[in-house]
DNA sequence: TGATGTTATGTTATAATATAACATTTGTTT
DNA sequence: AAACAAATGTTATATTATAACATAACATCA
């Protein structure tokens, strides 16, 4: 259940962004905040807060929830990842984009999420809130279902 | 700030379709899951689980989660509510759709939330899942930003 | 430099959201 | 009535997230 693309190239450009963007900025990319976005970058599936809590703790140095919650909460406020809300778990951001509208296509099968920057649903959002008056300042889009991987390799007979 | 339409037509008619709808499926609208739609029927504002089992208990007679988030899972299976992911709450439906595609705006400044079925939206997210090769099960699109209202009469300086 | 303010981290406790597991009751079917 | 299925009661606990306050690290500049 390979992808078809190397991952290794996403995070490396991951983290050469966030580095970056934090040099650019002016904002700390502190070892914690390293760690916790290292966590979150090891895979295309979305991790929770206290699966990142565990990974980062050893049994003589337990983290503790402040932690982590507060180092996601600066990868947040900057864009480096983004919640998914109807899992309570995060993911990093490949792209490079502002507080756009993205998407997000999440496998329930295998737990893949692929983000998509689509400029036809961002349009679509920004006319359904003209149209209802709405000052839209953050879309959230999550698509849930089954992906190409898991449609053709099926273990459901 | 009143609603420019009158809340209780909505109510009555969502009342009458859930009646109708359990009739029709031979579904079982016992008390408990009554009183749990009743509650969040009672505001266009999404309600929280815990915010329904305070309402529904009494100094006497606590109410238990299991017996909030049952009714609350039967409602949701049958349509009868949606799920807020990005707030833990729960809002009536008053349209009358299948498993379709709905968007949900929420006001973040007094908590109002309505939701829209909107055709061209639905068919984006088919067009997008089909490019990706992705099976489209379950949508989620939830518009945070402010009201027509708010922005009127707002609060802010 | 070292006094001062700001940002980040440590620590303890607890709030808020949700479910597991098993017992009992109620409703339905035969 | 017996048997089964669906719903509710009950206890305990899992999961997710934050409040509050103490300490440490870093930045600014007198
Ligand atoms: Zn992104
Ligand atoms: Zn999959
Ligand atoms: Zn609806
Ligand atoms: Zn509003």
């Amino acid at each position: 259940m390979k992808n078809t693309h190397d991952h290794h190239i996403c995070q490396s450009k991951a983290l050469q962004h966030i580095n970056e963007q934090c040099r650019k900025k002016n904002i700390r990319l502190t070892p914690i905040r390293q760690q916790v976005f290292d966590e979150i970058l090891q895979s295309h599936k979305a991790i929770k807060a206290y699966d990142i809590l565990q990974n980062m703790s050893t049994p003589g140095e337990m983290v503790k929830p402040p932690t982590v919650y507060r180092a996601i909460d600066f990868l947040l406020e900057h864009g480096f990842i983004h919640k998914i809300e109807s899992l309570n778990a995060f993911i990093a951001c490949y792209h490079e984009h502002n507080k756009d509208c993205f998407q997000l296509l999440i496998c329930d099968e295998c737990g893949t999420v692929s983000e998509q920057i689509n400029n036809k649903i961002s349009h679509e959002m920004k006319l359904l809130s003209e149209k209802e008056n709405f000052t839209l300042q953050h879309p959230i889009i999550e698509l849930h279902g089954t992906c190409f991987q898991c449609n053709t390799t099926g273990t459901k007979s």
